[in-house]
DNA sequence: AGCACGCCGACT
DNA sequence: GTCGGCGTGCTC
């Protein structure tokens, strides 16, 4: 350790660097001491390049010698870019995950930050001091351009933003022109920061007795912290409760976060908050660009905005009078990011609600298996939502598969089904979760099939435009025309995909709109938008898609559902699959029904028999969850018991496989030696060994303790860092893992 | 991760 | 002779 010769004159950084440790700087002489607070940001030289980090404190000792420090550049920030609590979530999350905190703080903050933009987007403003009297528009009356500007800011007597004239075609040196005739002045503004009263732009709906205990039981713990499980099935008006807390907490001056998942923030669920309340409302999802993610996160910290609504990253989103956190949807898997900091963003919220002292709200209609057992443990209040604030429950029917003549995929019975339904002038949806024309291309010479040349997968044939695509890694090659192994011409498709169906469909209901939404059928812009105002007007049709389908959108006129083929939830190699199962069956299922009739949920199986599937369908999720929670309990599986991921990958399977066996030796010398009751499993090759031409295999920690796992793995990291496979073997650490495939 | 350095094969 | 492959080391 050595002093340096000014006490707190030495800087410790967070840098976006890989590196799980921290970097030392000097002050430049320069710099008055007032400022320099934690979480500033500060650019200095690191390595033969320059970095923008994060101060994370200030003191007057290293590890290395003064003369080993470098001087920091530059000083960006004067007030913190981060408040508190927003570094200590990252700091814990760093610290949880095993990740460098540089590289946590880059997930955390937008782009245009990390390269050092200002933290405001005052933007020119232009505003009229002249009205635009006749005498006016007679002298402009050969100078259309500047006309038409002069037209639309006496309109606006207030000003007009630059950017906002030039997407009305008003061009600046347009406006400069007016500026010299002294008729316009551009001032630097920004928005202001008050909001706009009243709070509420539309009454709020009723409620029903459920709505309004679950509304009491969070208003009470209105100003602390404590989480609530928010049960309710589809239609039971889950949202109408969130916006009830927001308002509550807008009230007391306070914002709210609101966290939906990937495919959950359509523009209906957006106006559904901005149509409630003049507070503005920020959205930050994966569509916007720079700015405009800077610009919704600026809005956030400022207080400017009341509600923020964004995907997994907005959970750390820095709040200026933090109320309360919402995470709909919380089973949903687009929470657990699945490359890099692989944080669960529900988890994360959880702990960031716990700092800021403030409730959380955690709604589903199917909860996930921790989130059940928490509230199960009375960790978390569960409040119920038992009943469709319409529609009554959807009527299950099993149809066994086994040995019936299959057309689209549909047995007889079904189809009849389809055939009523469509006939009643309903609309029918059709589930099948799987892209493309057919998973198979076989021959039926020899029984080659078409597989893919960098993963061990099979590639699923396309038919628009005609294609082998693997799903896996995204490689794509020609439909060949012979098989490549016998020359036969007799190349058959094997299985059923969306565009089969579809194509079949046609074929069964030769009178019928068929619209098929996946990925492919929606790719182009605007496709989407066009197949639901379609299916909105309400007219008979079958609607046949893949999860798309199944998230966020309500069709009011479909009263009848059919899940083509559920086999494959059933019997998946990964742990969590039944729990997905489940889940997909009833977001699925929750799609029929109107308000005026019961709908129909038709499952086709070959496994009528199967006890799961039996006991969701009978008795509702919670019973078919607490079973599986059991099963659970029995295997030593989350929530009983906590798992950590370790991965490999690399050319060869020797090389993956080494690094984890060795990983492994100095686990199993830690265990012994620090006592820790940690069970090592494997290493053995994943799922899928080669993907993306790479050798894939992992190495599976459990235990019951968090603390030894993590005690562990503070070992485990630096010793996967130090080995010199460490470089070849592409490796991660995925605490409480979501898939192990 | 990124970037430099350095050591060997194969090209003008 | 040098151009460039990637193994190795380092980043306050
Ligand atoms: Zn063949
Ligand atoms: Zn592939």
């Amino acid at each position: 350790m050595h002093a340096s010769e000014h006490p707190g004159r030495i800087l410790r950084m967070a840098l976006p660097s890989p590196l799980r440790r921290l970097f030392d700087y000097r002050v430049p002489e320069s710099w008055s001491q007032a400022t320099l607070v934690p979480g500033v940001r500060i650019s200095v030289p690191f390595g033969n390049r320059t970095l923008i980090g994060l101060l994370v404190e200030q003191t007057d000792n290293s590890e290395l010698a003064p003369e080993q420090l470098k001087t920091a550049i530059e000083l960006i920030d004067s007030t913190p870019l981060l408040p508190d609590a927003l570094l200590e979530l990252c700091r814990w999350c760093a610290d949880y995950y095993h990740h460098s905190l540089g590289d946590t703080l880059s997930v955390a903050l937008p782009a245009l930050l990390r390269q050092g933009h200002a933290t405001s987007l005052a933007e020119p403003h232009w505003r009229c001091l002249q009205p635009l009297d006749d005498k006016l528009r007679q002298q402009l009356q050969r100078a259309p351009r500047q006309l038409q500007a002069m037209e639309e800011l006496a309109r606006h007597p207030k000003g007009v933003s630059q950017p906002l004239l030039a997407s009305l075609g008003i061009s600046t040196p347009t406006l400069k022109t007016l500026r010299e005739k002294q008729l316009l002045v551009c001032e630097q503004r920004e928005e202001p920061v008050h909001w706009p009263s009243p709070l509420l732009h539309e009454a709020p709906l009723p409620l029903n007795a459920d709505q309004q205990g679950a509304l009491d039981r969070i208003e009470c713990d209105l100003d602390r912290f404590h989480c609530h499980l928010l049960q309710g099935v589809t239609g039971s008006g889950k949202t109408e409760v969130y916006l009830r807390c927001i308002e509550q907490v807008l009230l007391q001056g306070k914002q709210a976060l609101v966290l939906v998942p990937e495919i959950g923030l359509t523009p209906q669920t957006l106006q559904r908050f901005r149509q409630r309340f003049n507070v503005p409302t920020a959205a930050m999802h994966s569509g916007l660009n720079d700015r405009e993610r800077l610009k919704a996160w600026l809005d956030a910290r400022s207080g400017r905005a009341g509600i923020l609504i964004g995907t997994r990253s907005s959970l750390f989103t820095p709040l200026l009078r933090p109320g309360i956190i919402i995470v709909d949807e919380e089973h949903d898997a687009s929470y657990k990011q699945q490359e890099g900091l692989r944080y669960n963003a529900r988890d994360l919220a959880i702990y960031r609600a716990k700092l800021e002292n403030i409730p959380i709200v955690l709604g589903s209609a199917t909860p996930s298996l921790e989130s059940l057992h928490n509230a199960l443990q009375q960790r978390y209040s569960q409040l119920l939502l038992p009943q469709r604030a319409a529609a009554s429950h959807p009527h299950y029917e099993l149809i066994d598969l086994r040995g019936q003549p299959l057309v689209a995929g549909m047995t007889p019975a079904l189809q009849g089904q389809v055939e009523q339904h469509l006939a009643q002038g309903n609309q029918v949806l059709l589930f099948l979760n799987r892209r493309g024309y057919a998973p198979t291309l076989l021959c039926h010479q020899c029984g080659w099939v078409a597989e893919c040349r960098l993963c061990d997968s099979r590639m699923t044939l396309h038919r628009s435009p005609p294609h082998l695509h693997c799903h896996h890694c995204d490689s794509q090659a020609p439909v060949p025309f012979r098989c490549p192994q016998c020359q036969s011409e007799e190349l058959y498709p094997v299985g059923q995909g969306t565009e089969r169906s579809e194509e079949e469909l046609q074929q069964r209901f030769p009178k019928r709109s068929i619209l098929r939404i996946d990925r492919d059928s929606t790719r182009r812009k605007d496709a989407m938008g066009k197949l639901l105002k379609q299916i909105q007007r309400g007219e008979p049709a079958i609607l046949l898609g893949t999860q798309m389908l199944a998230k966020g959108h309500h069709f009011p006129a479909v009263t009848l559902v059919a899940i083509l083929d559920i086999d494959g939830g059933l019997f998946s190699t990964d742990f969590r699959g039944l729990e997905r199962m489940g889940q997909l069956l009833l977001q699925v299922a929750g799609r029929a029904g109107r308000a005026d009739r019961q709908g129909s949920v038709a499952i086709q199986t070959h496994n009528p028999e199967h006890p799961a599937l039996l006991q969701l369908i009978h008795q509702g999720y919670e019973p078919f969850a607490r079973t599986l929670l059991q099963e659970r309990q029995l295997l030593g599986l989350p929530p009983f018991q906590y798992l950590v991921l370790l991965r490999g990958e690399a050319p060869a399977m020797a090389l993956s496989q080494q690094l984890l066996a060795d990983t492994r030796q100095a686990g199993e010398a830690q265990v012994q030696t620090a006592g820790l009751k940690v069970s090592l499993l494997g290493p053995i090759a994943a799922p899928m060994e080669r993907r993306q031409g790479r050798y894939r295999s992992q190495l599976l920690l459990q235990s019951h303790s968090r603390r030894d796992l993590h005690q562990l793995l503070q070992v485990l990291v630096p010793v996967m860092e130090a080995h010199p496979l460490g470089r070849k073997v592409r490796w991660s650490v995925d605490v409480d893992p979501q898939e192990m495939l």
